[in-house]
DNA sequence: GCCGTTTTCGGCCCGACTGTTTTCAGTCG
């Protein structure tokens, strides 16, 4: 094999700068236990950026990460150049590689873990944590001072888990912790003592992805509460449990922590764990400055005598007391939303009620396409369309494929589907109130050109263009690639634009400045594909193209009927991408949005 | 080592839970 440069991914990157975080607390000397905070809270801002840090620093945009400064960053520059750092090798010196293995296990920080390596003997990370484990089977952590057959148990359960996930090492998709999370509230909530249940942390920020499903609980019967939590049929483990905090394992392998407050704080609890962390920190040291201390139970006045907390029933009360606007959750990401809030300047984002469309549905009419079709007869969507209220949607199914079928059946299929529709459109409008847009989806071939005759096209109102393969063209080509298909007079939606499957795979590369303008300059909008497997355009992405004054649209790209109601996922994206309705095409009524598509009707 | 709506110096979020050395350190979120 050809020896090539090492590729640092972030996660790696990450792990290094936790190594010399842990290195730090070991170590001590002047000022450590603070330069083990920045380098933790560098790699937390690592993990989390939605670009390689490899790529910020070729562009040299890595300061553009807050709580990267200038030393880590030249400690960065050294790594991505050289592939060792002097000075990450100076501090890591002396320390058992193998506790920066071990660091990665729930419950061991730094010092339990160079304490185990000591007592252990456990030096090189190879095999670090098989030994560990041995360890424990074995007997021998409990001898070891400051540990009993508690925490060696605990290890050995932390380990299993570790290697479980590690091997999935995968966050559920938000619409599967919507379901577990909804399946245990309806649970909840049965309990007399349940006051309230509420999602926390980032499935109640809306984020693509879940790790650990957080609840709060309001009740002024804790005990009681845990108790009826512990009855729960799925729960296979309890992994924790006090006054105010149970954390069970399901059966289906996803932690829970549930979290009671009474109902008078329970506003504080609310907001003190739907975080973001960061959000919070930032939100902390504002409160800091105005002498005032944040907590989940309160704020209280640092100068004042008394230990008397002010409590907030409410979120809004809490955000108002620190004269802040009430911040959606979907915001709460650091990411200038506390600015704008004292601003009054927070947007009044998009909500699903707002919607009066679908654009992107595969049904089941035959066209003997290259991509799956969809289940559902036009019929069957037709009415669920009117059922969610809709003025219109669109039919798209993939183009014909091209392999299987001359230009000529081709131009038939097309000319098929558009007399069908044609047929139908006025008994829907005059029955059902909605107008039904004759789309297809088409495949944008590598050179740019749309996978479908011109003479085909002219039977279409509109097409949705985007790439279903050869995914691995440079930048530069792939932008070109898009850009060219776009400029197509009928091509007005790029559908999921960047190409992710959430888990499985990255997408492309693109340069989006050159996309964000030609479609502000030519009517041309980019999809927020709400298939939660997908979730693309990205919120990042969003909130970078309504900026630019690009127009989106919301859809679900439906196979089977019951899909019509993933559109609330592609709300979530476009909220946390800081979307207005103004900035969704398909909020506007009928006749403005076949104007802006550029459509007569 | 990072960061700035009174700061380029002087701070750095706050509290619960766990286990053990039983009075608190370590870890987590």
């Amino acid at each position: 094999m050809k020896k090539g440069k090492k590729v640092w991914t972030n996660e790696e990157v990450a792990k290094l700068l936790r190594a010399v975080a842990a290195a730090y607390q070991i170590k001590g000397g002047k000022n450590a236990k603070f330069k083990a905070i920045a380098y933790d809270r560098a790699a937390t801002a690592i993990e989390h950026s939605t670009s390689e840090a490899k790529d910020l620093w070729d562009d040299g945009q890595l300061d553009q990460l807050s709580g990267v400064g200038p030393s880590i960053a030249q400690h960065l520059d050294e790594l991505f150049r050289t592939g060792r750092v002097k000075h990450f090798d100076e501090v890591l010196s002396g320390l058992p590689p193998a506790m920066f293995e071990l660091i990665q296990i729930k419950g061991i920080g730094p010092k339990t873990a160079f304490k185990l390596c000591q007592a252990l003997g456990i030096r090189k990370a190879k095999n670090a944590l098989k030994r560990l484990e041995e360890a424990a089977r074995d007997g021998e952590i409990s001898r070891v001072v400051g540990f009993g057959s508690d925490s060696e148990a605990k290890i050995l359960r932390s380990i299993k888990r570790f290697v479980q996930i590690g091997q999935k090492k995968k966050r559920m998709l938000l619409v599967k912790a919507d379901f577990i999370a909804q399946e245990l509230i309806d649970y909840l909530i049965q309990c007399p003592e349940v006051i309230s249940a509420d999602p926390l942390g980032s499935l109640r920020r809306r984020c693509a992805t879940v790790g650990d499903i957080d609840l709060a609980l309001a009740t002024d019967q804790p005990q009681r509460v845990i108790d009826w939590i512990k009855r729960y049929s799925e729960v296979k483990e309890i992994l924790r449990s006090g006054e105010r905090l149970i954390s069970v394992l399901l059966k289906s392998g996803h932690q829970i922590d549930l979290r009671l407050h009474p109902p008078d704080s329970y506003g504080s609890l609310l907001q003190h764990f739907t975080g973001s962390k960061q959000h919070n920190i930032h939100l902390r040291e504002l409160a800091l400055e105005q002498g005032l201390s944040l907590s989940e139970y309160g704020i209280k006045k640092l100068k004042a005598k008394s230990e008397k907390r002010k409590k907030f029933k409410s979120e809004k009360d809490f955000y108002q007391y620190l004269g802040l606007e009430w911040i959606p959750p979907e915001l709460r990401e650091d990411r200038g939303e506390i600015e704008a809030a004292m601003e009054n300047g927070l947007p009044t984002l998009v909500k699903l009620e707002d919607m009066r469309g679908d654009l992107h549905i595969h049904s089941s009419f035959h066209i003997e396409s290259s991509h799956d079709e969809g289940v559902d007869s036009m019929e069957t969507i037709v009415k669920r369309g009117v059922e969610l209220g809709y003025q219109y949607l669109a039919f798209t199914e993939h183009n014909p494929s091209r392999s299987r079928h001359t230009t000529r059946e081709t131009i038939a299929i097309i000319k098929r589907k558009a007399h069908y529709i044609e047929q139908k459109r006025s008994s829907w409008i005059n029955n059902l109130n909605i107008y039904v847009f004759n789309g297809l989806e088409v495949d944008i071939r590598p050179n740019g050109s749309l996978a479908l005759p011109e003479a085909a096209l002219d039977y279409l109102d509109f097409v949705i263009v985007s790439i279903h393969s050869i995914f691995d063209l440079s930048r530069r080509e792939m932008t070109a690639r898009i850009l060219k298909a776009l400029s197509h007079p009928k091509a007005k939606i790029l559908a999921h634009p960047t190409g992710r499957l959430l888990n499985r795979r990255e997408g492309y590369e693109v340069d989006w400045e050159p996309i964000f303008e030609f479609c502000r300059q030519n009517n041309k909008f980019l999809e927020i594909n709400a298939y939660p497997e997908r979730l693309d355009l990205p919120d990042v992405l969003v909130r970078e193209a309504i900026k630019r004054g690009v127009k989106l649209v919301i859809n679900t790209d439906s196979h089977a009927v019951e899909q019509l109601d993933y559109l609330r996922y592609g709300i979530d994206v476009a909220r946390r991408g800081w979307a207005e309705a103004k900035d969704i095409v398909n909020t506007l009524p009928l006749k403005e949005f076949a104007r802006a598509m550029g459509i007569e009707i």
